[in-house]
DNA sequence: AATCGATTGAAACAGTCGTTTGAATCCGCT
DNA sequence: AGCGGATTCAAACGACTGTTTCAATCGATT
């Protein structure tokens, strides 16, 4: 047993964390290796030589790997709350911008600039294939932002739509980020090159969801309409 | 080397494969057990004990365990698309009950009746995480499918948008179906419970879907004009 | 019945996995 | 300086993994 070990250093010694101290090195390389090559063939030999100490390390902070696993998914995301945090606008913002720009940040935070970073790469994986670690990452990351993204369109929708309707459309937008994240690698293979790098990037796409969104809604007119790239319609409702 | 076994029996078979041909009982068994843990995860031995055969019949019939993955998704989806046809439809048919129809078919091939077989999962593992295997089950499987769905698109547009933008309004159309393949569990806990069964199966979420893009492309009124549930706007378009 | 290639079977191979051990080392304390 | 708990280390453990071996068995042909 390795019970004498203090349980959260993290939480006494603030968001200064030491990167010498060992159990943050160890949750680092962690979450890096199962981010890349899942739990299973992620191995806690090569975990500890990226972290720079001991195998018997992991036993002798975390217990064994599935602990270190959930403590490393924890990790990630408590990590990313504090990179990205929630946007704020001033009042008078149209909801129609804060549709966009919540848009553009989750394809942002999703996709931005090549590989995105493994902490996205891990809570992904637990999304596709969910583990007891799950339910802390929906309730502490995923939750708040869908709440969001559903209380944008309720404005924007000025209460035509139930909160059940707004729920779907939620997800309808979330789908669609969602696919160029998850199964991108299937994307780039069903449309050629140069449209990839020209249309289906986080900022032109951002502006296809958000003008599908509002066209769908009624909010702005539908997208055969204009001729194509601009991400606003006759009245710049976005910008 | 097991290089004097028949290549591919199936293929002089015919159709009527033999399930006491060992060699399909083992690929039915390894895709089921692939699809379940992966390719890490499954181990040879459970996938000769569930075909019921010797260990080295691996070795016999396939090589090694990298080929037997291999080939056990290219039987997959051949399997599949022999069990599910493309649709096809009257001449007269109108292009908003194509795109319908194709959606809710898309749908039901992910999420149709509880778990779905595991070829669907298996696929999905290619689509989520590719490896060799991916490029042939893009150009027999997904490609046509994704075709088709754009020149319904194309149709529905009346030549307003581009191949480009079709590609564009196809994957967003493929997007909010396969959230709900991919993330289905994460679904489940950001809507109550109630609200999966009544709005996020198969037959209403192809209604939703159907009427937002129908509605983006202005082809039907926006979502917002109407109650809520039924399927088809002013003029019954889709039916 | 005898023969010979195709197929199956039980057992073992070398390698890697997560985990444990017990001694060596470090560091703040009186 | 010297004590004592906290931490690190190299080494080994047993349980698996994919793969191979080689003798036993099968089934059609002569």
């Amino acid at each position: 047993m390795a019970s004498h070990v203090r349980s959260s250093p993290s939480a006494i010694d603030g968001p200064a964390e030491d990167a010498r101290d060992p159990r943050v090195r160890i949750l680092s390389a962690a979450g890096q290796e199962f981010a890349e090559h899942g739990y299973e063939a992620a191995t806690v030999r090569d975990i500890c030589t990226a972290a720079g100490v001991n195998v018997a390390a992991v036993n002798y902070y975390f217990g064994d790997k599935r602990r270190l696993y959930i403590e490393s998914v924890r990790h990630a995301h408590e990590e990313r709350l504090r990179q990205v945090p929630q946007p704020e606008w001033p009042s008078d913002t149209s909801s129609a911008k804060k549709l966009h720009d919540f848009i553009d940040n989750m394809l942002e935070r999703m996709l931005g600039a090549g590989q995105p970073p493994w902490q996205v790469r891990l809570m992904m994986r637990e999304v596709l294939q969910p583990t007891e670690a799950c339910r802390e990452l929906v309730e502490d990351y995923i939750r708040p932002h869908f709440a969001l993204l559903v209380s944008i369109l309720d404005e924007l929708a000025a209460g035509a739509l139930s909160q059940a309707e707004l729920r779907r459309v939620g997800m309808s937008i979330v789908g669609q980020c969602f696919v160029y994240r998850a199964a991108g690698e299937v994307v780039c293979m069903l449309v050629p090159q140069g449209e990839i790098e020209s249309l289906h990037t986080p900022k032109p796409l951002a502006d296809h969801i958000t003008r599908y969104a509002l066209a769908a809604l009624g909010v702005a007119a539908p997208i055969t309409a204009f001729p194509s790239s601009a991400s606003s319609s006759g009245r710049d409702v976005v910008s």
